[in-house]
DNA sequence: TAGTGGTCTAGACCACGTA
DNA sequence: ACGTGGTCTAGACCACTAA
């Protein structure tokens, strides 16, 4: 009997999910080293480290030196979230977005938010509403430190998001993201047209160049909105 | 004046990071072909691919075939989400997980739950509360296809969660998730212990082997959870 | 059609961590 | 101590796609 031959890193991982989903390779078991899969499928151990590499970053397997590598007991599993712009939203799913600013002013941080970026002082403070087809889709309010967002005090954010502005303007190094649930305040509800106290999806997102962090921002979605991914 | 070594992908990459912070490289730019940054880099093309292809999964920059890299205009930022078993994540904070089962029944699966799973018939039926420290930490109403998990229908379900059972003995190969904001219905109020209405984060999975529906569970996490990511 | 990223190979050395 | 995964190299061929 020749040995079965898979010759790409996608062959080599389809097989290998085909052992674990069939429980040949059952949940805490070990699983052959690289090299011996390498032989066993005929192909380079580069080709097999490249398949399982990847299962190991979604959480199905675990890989140690020494110990090898086993089908993952308790998978942890790592789901790929994508964080679009609002607009990039609303346009996927066919709709016309649309965007009204409802206020725009210069004001010191109240100590939540001075607290979530680290310092304090005088900051751009913008709230928006954002439309799909004419209806409200979510509400926006945001907090832009103008020292780490140069031109941010110049532009008015009428026409154009604070959320777009910013990401060709202020480059960011990374960001903090939760989403939870929310009783809508009665400016969120007025935004939003929906009863005040209302369930409403929030995202809570803090961006930081480096250090410094350039904008928070909550995000109230209106109702019926689901963030989906899969695993 | 010598070329700057970069020996490791990770030092390749944490450059070319460096660079499109400090905007040497702008949003829509192009940047050189692998072949010249290896050269650049002083290592080998394997080397910088590995580096750029990472950045490109992450959605910081473009690539395609004879048009090269381009550092991303509207970064479609991906995040990476943790799916952990709930009693994990209550362990993970250093709280006591405790759970109680409220019902577990054989009934025909109300319509939209035939269709999330698309299949209909008579289903197991499960509900619980998981706790942390003492306190009602999520409600969990879950679904499964005894045909689709054989030895669920004999599984008491009393001391173990449903959904550690089903890792271990139901295989699935791939999973729907959803997140939203829902108020609490008085069964679910009940559970954790808060006034009917209150806003609670939700999440909808289903989870499937191959083709066939195994699970689908609805979880409604007590006020104050959130869930949270970076990017 | 030509340039670019995508991938495979064979071999090598290294880092880690278990035994 | 030593087996395992982690990574680098140099070279090669291929797949895609913009020009």
């Amino acid at each position: 009997m020749t040995a079965p031959q898979f010759n790409t890193w996608r062959e080599v991982q389809r097989e290998v999910l085909r052992r674990i989903h069939a429980r040949e390779w059952r949940p805490g078991d070990a699983i052959p080293n690289e090299a011996d899969l390498a032989d066993a499928f005929g192909c380079a151990r580069t080709t097999v480290n490249r398949a399982l590499r990847e299962l190991a970053e979604t959480g199905l397997i675990e890989r140690r030196r020494k110990a090898g590598t086993r089908v993952a007991l308790q998978p942890t599993r790592l789901a790929r979230l994508e964080i679009p712009l609002l607009r990039q939203e609303v346009e996927a799913r066919g709709q016309v977005h649309g965007y009204a600013l409802l206020r725009r002013e210069t004001a010191e941080a109240p100590p939540a938010v001075a607290a979530k970026m680290g310092v304090s002082g005088d900051f751009l403070h913008v709230q928006a509403t954002h439309f799909a087809d004419g209806t409200p889709f979510a509400h926006e309010d945001r907090w832009i430190d103008p020292a780490a967002a140069p031109g941010a005090a110049e532009e008015a954010f009428d026409r154009i998001s604070a959320n777009e502005w910013l990401l060709m303007h202020a480059p960011f190094t990374r960001g903090d993201i939760a989403f939870s649930a929310a009783e809508a305040t009665p400016q969120v509800a007025q935004a939003l047209q929906i009863p005040p106290g209302t369930a409403v999806f929030v995202t809570d997102r803090t961006t930081w160049d480096h250090d410094r962090a350039v904008t928070t921002v909550t995000q109230s979605f209106a109702p019926g909105y689901r963030l989906k991914t899969r695993i």
